[in-house]
DNA sequence: TAAGTGACAGCGT
DNA sequence: CACGCTGCCACTT
């Protein structure tokens, strides 16, 4: 159940994350405090799409902002979604991934 | 019970 | 500046 909660935290940030904006697994598993266990985030995107509510996992890329879970997701989906949200995407790759950023440690700091 | 894998990130060469 | 290796923590076999 522990990490059910970890993984709950996860989907409650991601959920939080603007439409057309996207994050890195780094910044999210650094905001819940688990700096060390980004994979632990994407390992947690994992369930997204079996978790009740939607969890944009698509807004989620590595540090570099490349798409490394299209290929979860299932073909060109999470690409067909942030181009959808108006976040564009080239080579696998979010353009202008550093003006998108959205750093829940800065957006959710309060 | 133990070993291997993985939607990442950082440091070293 | 580009490429490679190691570290982390949980899950799967």
């Amino acid at each position: 159940m522990d990490r059910a909660d970890f993984y709950d935290q996860v989907y409650q940030v991601v959920r939080l994350i603007p439409k057309g904006r996207v994050t890195s697994y780094g910044a999210i598993a650094a905001y819940l405090g688990t700096k060390g266990s980004s994979r632990m985030v994407g390992y947690a995107m994992n369930d997204a799409g079996k978790v009740h509510p939607q969890v944009p996992a698509h807004r989620v890329v590595n540090r570099q902002g490349l798409l490394t879970g299209k290929f979860h997701f299932g073909g060109n989906t999470m690409e067909e979604l942030l181009a959808g949200e108006g976040v564009k995407v080239a080579d696998d790759k979010v353009v202008n991934f550093k003006e998108l950023y959205w750093d829940p440690s800065i957006e959710l700091a309060l």
